[in-house]
DNA sequence: AAACGAGGTCACTAGGTCAC
DNA sequence: GTGACCTAGTGACCTCGTTT
């Protein structure tokens, strides 16, 4: 046990005082980042670059690169809490920023099992991805799902589980978050069409034996609802947060459970206050339809689940990435 | 606890507010150095003397005898804080011509160790050398280890490291910093062989067993480096800066390593700005040029090292000063 | 009762402003 | 140019509720 265990791995510079966020850190980067959340006052930095001490920007990023996480506490019905929903939207708001980022211009050397990425509580360590580097369906596939599972992973609910089941629950939910994801993005660029970022198709454009509507329905379903609602950044971030803490997956333990139902209620009810603040009387509504999208979400991961087994049958074997191996 | 501890020790009329720059001061007095810095408006002062209210330079000069030492913090690559970069230098100017007064005209009574030196953070008290005061070769190493010592210690990153740290790095750098002063002063002369200013020889004509080429590289091979990239004084500076912030010395705690390497990189970006304004396309090569010289200033202080052991081994014993006891 | 982590408080200092 | 005053960011320290 060196004495580097005991260091804060933000600054590097002073002795850990323990876990706050989520993260080995010390006071003082931990009441940066509460500062941060709720000031909001990071400016973007020009070079990003290493540069803690010198820019609030960086050592920001920093804090939300190694994971670190808010959730609120207090009751957000409450208006005076009002400040602690916008705290937890801003860190969202970075994580999937962060996300994006990996997603475009990241990789990921190895080939993890989702068992292996639940074990430890640090993030996934992307490298830079070269500007030549050859992307195709199942890298394109691959990435995603990592960026996805990394997202989850450094939510508070996920951490407060057991090794086993915080597996059970990453495995089972982070498909749907890259679904999601993707419609998002799709909505963003003002397409009805799931593609990725550089316009592959995220399934081959026929397969026999299944209608061309079938595979229109898995392109097209979630983004067209997506767009329908014209669901904003931060009704996904919440969505995002209400949806991947489901205490009914398979394989979670009681206290497992009793855990993700804590976190749920206080997800849902940050969605809901920020409906209601957001589109004041319309606001119930709003919150029913955006929760129904869950449906969707779920309805598409079938049909690629359907069409997946199709092609494992009658294709070739091909060289599945093992976070896919849902058995 | 008399108010005369809470009287600012610059002007001495006023309350202290706080440690301002590093020293205890009054507002007023802060502004001052501060606004001197940016503004660089400092006049030199007919009569050397005390005073303080009345003359601009003299109470700047206080401020840097007392230590007042000014760090940039904001990122120094931006173009918008060229004007951190040049208070920075303008700053270390002052305490540079400082050292070199006190190395040409003061002494310092009794002979402390560098544990005592680094434990207290006020400067050395040197006093008003007699004109008849005989200099010999060990007086001239003794005062020049010791106007090093003073110079070093009034840094940022000195004073940020506790009591050990802080005898840590100034043990194993004061030599080296003397070194390279001493190259400097001879190629500010247009010489090539390292002399004190007197003209005494840096070490004796010859000592048996070692090679007259032995010695020669000690006396001329950081001179003539230097002389050869023409390192200006700002350069000189700069690269005092960078060089006597290594986290890497032995003995130096983990969090001082973090504050070390903190600061270095502030002291390095500096440099490399430097160098990219004065040099524009050819900057980072002389950004790298720079460097090198460190390795010459490490051969240099290992020559000597090597030749200081056979002295020792064969010589009668010494009075050396405890300065210089290394182990 | 001891350890832990969230959150609050406060003294401190760099830097800016403005009347003089 | 000066200095009293103000502001914002910081980090050491404290409190309190929870967990073991």
């Amino acid at each position: 046990m060196s004495s580097e265990e005991s260091m804060c791995s933000i600054c590097n510079v002073r002795e850990s005082s323990g876990f706050s966020y989520g993260v080995l850190c010390c006071g003082a980067c931990k009441m940066f980042f509460r500062r941060a959340l709720f000031v909001k006052n990071i400016d973007t930095c020009r070079q990003k670059g290493e540069c803690i001490k010198k820019c609030r920007y960086c050592r920001f990023q920093k804090c939300i690169q190694a994971g670190m996480s808010y959730t609120p506490t207090e009751n957000l019905l409450e208006l005076k809490n009002n400040d602690s929903l916008s705290a937890f939207i801003f860190n969202l708001a970075h994580q999937d920023e962060l996300r994006k980022y990996q997603l475009m211009n990241c990789r990921y050397d190895g080939d993890p099992t989702v068992a292996e990425i639940a074990e430890h509580n640090t993030p996934l360590n992307f490298t830079k991805k070269p500007d030549d580097f050859p992307m195709n369906l199942g890298e394109w596939i691959f990435i995603t799902g990592l960026t996805s599972l990394n997202y989850l992973k450094k939510f508070n609910h996920v951490n407060m589980l057991n090794a086993s089941d915080r597996h059970f629950l990453l495995k089972y939910s982070f498909f749907d978050m890259s679904i999601f994801t993707d419609s998002m993005r799709a909505c963003e660029k003002g397409e009805g069409v799931i593609t990725f970022p550089d316009g592959t198709e995220v399934i081959r454009a026929e397969v026999p034996g299944l209608e061309q509507k079938f595979l229109n329905g898995i392109r097209c379903r979630l983004a067209a609802r997506v767009n329908e609602l014209k669901v904003t950044k931060e009704e996904f971030l919440l969505l995002s947060a209400v949806f991947f803490c489901n205490p009914g997956l398979p394989g979670i333990s009681e206290s497992g459970r009793g855990i993700l139902s804590t976190y749920q209620k206080i997800y849902t009810s940050a969605l809901l206050q920020y409906c209601l603040l957001t589109y004041q009387q319309t606001g119930p509504t709003r919150f029913t339809d955006l929760l129904s999208v869950l449906q969707v979400v779920t309805k598409t991961r079938q049909d690629i689940s359907y069409l997946f087994i199709l092609n494992s049958i009658r294709g070739p074997p091909s060289a599945l990435k093992k976070i896919f191996i849902f058995r």
